[in-house]
DNA sequence: TCTAGCACTCGTCACCCCAGAGTGCTAAAC
DNA sequence: GTTTAGCACTCTGGGGTGACGAGTGCTAGA
């Protein structure tokens, strides 16, 4: 029995029970649904003809369309809205996919950017669809550590260190030639100076005597400047599950889902806007302010803290898709992620895999 | 006019007109070939009735086939493989479009990371086709530096540099808690100890007295291990270009094509061999090795030197491909990896994009 | 050795028809 | 007032048909 339970303005308790029925078929069977089929199917107590009138009250709300006269009836974008808000009964993944989800987590070592891409790949193959992930970052970069490294005499590798433990590696090459000791002498000169400042700190420091120094600075200011700014990279996986699905059997509907998914991705702004965000989003492409994202819904979360180091990661599909489960594998997900975040900062990272 | 210059065993000079015509004709159109099509357009001074026996010939030595009895010749793979042989006359790409290339990377701040990826994109572009390219690196990694950097008292980040300049991380957690300067005193030790080694030089080192300095080792020995033996992260881009092609409307042949391209992908192989081999490879799926990559051609090209540090770049792309056009890019930009990677080790960066 | 001519084959497309599914409406039953 | 049975209507999709065109292969003659 499908929850009732939310309150509503327009849908009588029948009116839902059959709306819901109409989405849960859908969902999986991808074609329209119609009166006959569901009463056969579900046991109404009521006739078809019953269900017909029902179904076209939900169509004059504008929760159901049909493709044709003569077919069944389609869920709108205003019929999975609904879906999604008031007759998804809230629920936690089972405990034995939960454990699932945690062990494989166990084969990769602790490299924070391998977790962070294998998340992609295990979201993806736990809800069947493409995934996507972010790495954590604070909401503002703040310098950690510089190493200088020379390859060559002219040639160094810059490593800068953000806090939070994110890497960031430049070359750069000068005029005139540096030992390794002058170098090293340099980097614990800038650390010192530099350690726990934004970019504007940086910005804003007295200039340093010597012209490499100088360089340098500029380089970190102007790295954690593009922290703060650039969209970040983005780990994406199981694209190959969603184009199974019927509706991008037509080859332009699959190109434009690939082109959503892949770089440069229409979606980007809206992970940016989603680390604003607490819980799970909810985006129904197509509707109001995602016109330009049809036949596409996104399941999004934040994971961790915005003040320690924030992610998202979620999943996209066809609208058709089985929200209750994806809603709750990314809500467990980034619960997960969240702690191994929460991890990097208070020194108790082994216990982020236990159950 | 065609050049008809190499040496073949079994091909009059007429033929090897005709089968390269219909390789041009039907590597452009996607169309079977057809006799009256092909006197029509190239005034070949014989009638269709002649080309259509000498179109037989070719078919029964295995050049051609055609997909049913009243359609135009069609190549075979042993067709494309004589092509790109014997009738491809070998040419540079023209100036300005060597140009316009070389001109797409200035954007690009000077990161090894960002030119690697930015590579597949130009590729990807040029060519109009599926591309893929991967960092370079040594054919045996060695350490150049290590730096221990401690997140929270006992969280450290690693960050482990290669000769070459590549730059891996990470995050260990100990029981005893340590100082930033004592972690600093520690790295110091470390470089000195292990600088310019590989992995079997790194293991066969006598036990250091520390026990954390013994964990770091042993890491450093595993990650330049792993170095060696993993498959290396593959950069891709230009997806969608490829799947515009006729050959990839239906759907199923789409969905090859991208398990094919993307992660895991049964290419790896096939990249870790032309890391051995010198020169522009090219792979036409389907034929005797290739059984398990039908319907996708590759042209591959290691860059760089192995000695030094040497990735590969190519395309991926319907056997249906400009071969010509294809195999002069992957050239050109090989040659233009491989100057940045030269530039690495010859401290004369700031050259490799003169004109 | 080449070519003109011709019979033959096959895929494509437009067209039509029909079965099946599903609706919406109406009138009667509860 | 609500529910239901019945029925006319609409639309899709599959299957069958026939005309058309493209292209071949063969043969006889130049």
């Amino acid at each position: 029995m499908p929850a009732t339970t939310a309150e509503s303005p327009e849908l009588t308790p029948r009116r839902r029970t059959i709306l819901s029925l109409i989405m849960r078929e859908y969902i999986t069977t991808a074609e329209p649904v119609g009166s006959r089929h569901l009463v056969e199917t579900y046991d109404l107590g009521v006739s078809s003809a019953t269900v017909r009138n029902e179904m076209k009250a939900l169509e004059e709300l504008g929760y159901l369309t049909h493709p044709h006269t003569s077919a069944g009836r389609v869920p709108t974008h205003k019929g999975y809205r609904y879906f999604v808000q008031h007759l998804l009964h809230e629920s936690s993944l089972p405990p034995s996919l939960q454990h699932t989800i945690r062990h494989q987590f166990f084969q990769v070592q602790q490299e924070l950017d391998q977790w962070v891409r294998l998340s992609a790949s295990v979201l993806a193959r736990t809800v069947q669809s493409a995934a996507i992930t972010t790495m954590p970052r604070p909401a503002q970069a703040r310098f950690k550590h510089v190493e200088l490294i020379s390859l060559q005499p002219r040639t160094f590798l810059i490593v800068l260190v953000l806090a939070g433990g994110a890497v960031r590696q430049q070359l750069i090459t000068v005029d005139d030639p540096w030992t390794q000791a002058e170098l090293s002498q340099l980097s614990t000169d800038l650390n010192e100076r530099l350690g726990g400042l934004n970019w504007t700190q940086i910005r804003n420091l007295e200039s340093h005597p010597d012209p490499l120094a100088r360089q340098i600075i500029d380089l970190a200011a102007s790295v954690l400047f593009h922290e703060d700014e650039r969209s970040e990279r983005i780990y994406r996986d199981g694209l190959t599950n969603v184009l199974q699905a019927p509706e991008f059997s037509d080859r332009d509907e699959a190109q434009r889902f690939i082109e959503i998914f892949e770089e440069p991705s229409p979606i980007e702004p809206l992970i940016h806007e989603t680390r604003q965000l607490p819980g799970v989003q909810v985006i129904i492409g197509g509707e109001s302010p995602y016109e330009h994202l049809p036949n596409v819904s996104l399941v999004l979360s934040r994971y961790g803290r915005p003040d320690q180091g924030a992610g998202i990661l979620g999943v996209l599909g066809p609208i058709r898709m089985p929200y209750g489960r994806t809603i709750s594998t990314v809500r467990f997900m980034s619960q997960l992620m969240g702690g191994l975040v929460a991890s990097l900062y208070s020194d108790a990272m082994s216990e982020t895999l236990d159950d």
